[in-house]
DNA sequence: GCCTTCATGTAGACAATTCTGTCTACCTGT
DNA sequence: ACAGGTAGACAGAATTGTCTACATGAAGGC
């Protein structure tokens, strides 16, 4: 299974059958765009049993990225282990990695950039849970750097490098055209590296 | 004026007092979280004078976003020049054009990549529009690179890296903060230029 | 073993609000 | 005559959230 391809949850409990439907919904659609009911009919379950597990919607979209956060997490550090990263091992593997996100059919961008997005002007607390993804996420790529006095500065340079692929990857429609990003990416990391 | 602060236009016509209107809101709040209502009473108009000029609010949104798109781009060639930026002069000058936006108070990321965000999954022209927009950017970049053929590569790549500062930046919440992803621009696109 | 309690679930009506969009009726300046 | 404007009622849909009434199975005290 991957990292954002859920199949069948019919047979879960309640409340995992709804944070993975609301998941998949939020993630395709976008969070607003997704009402209640729906993830409600699609979860298959009631009114009564989803409230009693998420007294409000804001509280589903705070699961929904605590969750995403776990499992995006997990599948980034395998992957960049499966693709030959490793400690002080340098930023090349990473571009595999997203190529691997990048190209499965249902990407739809960064669920935390999405979601600050949607609601950064709304609803203050995405900002926050999506810079602690963020920090994570630079926690990882500086474990690929050699331990010396620029590895911070390197790790926050590659994560802009690699959030600024992520965005042209979410407007590149065709496979083929996620190549263009995939390649600033690697220019962008390969420039980085001979500093 | 700046590129997105609008101060008083009440003797404007109907039309302009809707648009200007709507940029506020759409830009500050989100595209969705904007009911037609709240940029009918905002801009002193009546419902009847609003469908006249913009039958639904799918034809705001894309007024909302060509008018963006002009004013962005104007307002981006114009501080590439005030910030010493030359054809084939190089890329270094972005970094100050850059930190003018970030730091305005209002600032909460791109329109465009916002507007992906919240309706990618939902309204697909606006996938196409702003990828319009990112093409014209990475024009006007390439305009600051000497003419060769790694040009159209390298420019690929600054825009990569500009869209990742533009993301991180709206992360950072207070002006200090900026400097981070302003820090982290200023690697790659030096990296780059030594490429 | 029995009874109670409680968590978890189903089914669906209903309330309150918000959102987009339409309609009638009238006014004003060119 | 007509473009452009005002004022506000109204329709129809969607949204979030509450409420009543009932079923079931597991845990614990007695």
């Amino acid at each position: 299974m991957s990292y954002d391809t859920n199949t069948d949850f019919s047979n879960l409990p309640a409340k995992d059958r709804i944070l993975l439907t609301a998941h998949d919904l939020f993630y395709r659609d976008g969070i607003r765009a997704t009402g209640i009911d729906k993830v409600i009919a699609e979860s298959g379950v009631t009114k009564v049993t989803f409230y009693r597990h998420f007294p409000s919607k804001n509280d589903l979209i705070r699961a929904f990225l605590e969750y995403r956060h776990r499992r995006w997490m997990d599948w980034f550090v395998d992957a960049i282990k499966r693709h030959g990263g490793k400690p002080g091992g340098g930023l090349m593997p990473l571009v595999p990695v997203l190529e691997e996100w990048f190209c499965n059919p249902i990407y739809r961008g960064c669920a935390f950039i999405n979601a600050v997005a949607e609601l950064g002007g709304v609803l203050p607390d995405v900002v926050e849970i999506c810079s602690m993804h963020k920090q994570d996420m630079v926690r990882t790529i500086a474990g690929l750097l050699p331990e010396n006095e620029s590895r911070q500065r390197l790790a926050y340079a590659a994560a802009t490098a690699i959030d600024g692929a992520i965005v042209r990857a979410q407007l590149e429609s065709k496979t083929a055209d996620k190549r263009e990003s995939l390649q600033s990416l690697s220019v962008l990391l390969a420039a980085l590296e001979r500093t």
